[in-house]
DNA sequence: TGCTTATTTCGTAACGATTACTAATTATCA
DNA sequence: TGATAATTAGTAATCGTTACGAAATAAGCA
């Protein structure tokens, strides 16, 4: 089944409408799956292929898909939410590296965690559903040849 | 040495005057270690101590700590920017164990994540200098007694 | 000590991301 | 078809944060 297929049906069973905006703007979360988009970033790409659009309608939309687990809402710090695509077969939350060089944002979807939450269940009676990992540091090759804000590192912001 | 003098001398270290404006909030911080505050909340209780203190007063000394590594400013979904002091001994951030029952916040104040940090070295060549962990899930307590939003729960917000 | 300059504070205006609201449009279904 | 519910569009309002100018305070120096 392709991705937006798999997402119509997480629509339809939740009694909720996989309309043709909301169909446009989970296009866009799908071609641009690496970055970390802001709204206001999803909003002027999805008017290329949907130019009437309105901004209320990515929010709300965005907020939908929260709701729904679909996308994960994300605050870097640079001031906006910024929406990532949780893929279906992860349950929890993917990795991310963050490259303070150049701001290049690398993702690990393996869930490196499994050990520290059995812990957590055996020393704190506490189930883990759910986590953020982020870590901030630099890629040896971009202390050595010094890219900063290089056009081939893709920063978050 | 006792913790304000360690801050004092931190921001000596960095030619910033420790004024008894900013020594107000930082005792705020110290008063409530175990709280993640946020501007308006370091406002409201600052006021207590030092009632003519300015709001753009409290705005950027959380600025300034934050430049100078004494606190972490973080977001928590709630809409406001928290700030959490990071212990001095800590070189990396602590992590967090939030309750989705009852609200509850703990931290885990051992650096959980040197194995993963040496992985990286090797098997990306990156070098990590801070990190962001954040657990969320239930405390077997509050999930058997139902403990829901409970006083003796301190949420987030 | 007096004078000059840099730092900090204060109050408030401006900003900007998000939310709320109303009317219009579209889907659902009897 | 007609009534009802869901969704969208546009925009006004909200609210956390930032920016700004004036006043106060501290530091440097003769
Ligand atoms: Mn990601
Ligand atoms: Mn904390
Ligand atoms: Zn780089
Ligand atoms: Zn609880």
């Amino acid at each position: 089944m392709n991705p937006i297929e798999h997402i119509a049906q997480q629509f339809a069973a939740q009694n909720y409408k996989l309309t043709s905006q909301r169909e446009a703007i989970v296009q866009v979360l799908l071609d641009n799956e690496k970055d970390h988009l802001s709204v206001e970033e999803v909003y002027m790409i999805v008017k290329h292929s949907y130019p009437h659009l309105g901004l209320a309608t990515v929010y709300r939309t965005l907020e939908l898909l929260t709701e729904l687990h679909i996308v994960e809402k994300m605050n870097f710090g640079d001031g906006v939410a910024r929406y990532d695509l949780r893929g279906d077969e992860q349950a929890h939350m993917h990795h991310h590296l963050i490259c303070n060089v150049c701001g290049k944002l690398e993702e690990i979807k393996d869930d490196w965690l499994v050990d520290l939450e059995s812990r957590l269940e055996r020393e704190y009676g506490f189930t883990v559903t759910d986590h953020r990992l982020d870590f901030k540091g630099s890629y040896n090759s971009c202390k050595s040849t010094g890219c900063k804000k290089d056009k081939e590192c893709k920063a978050v912001s």
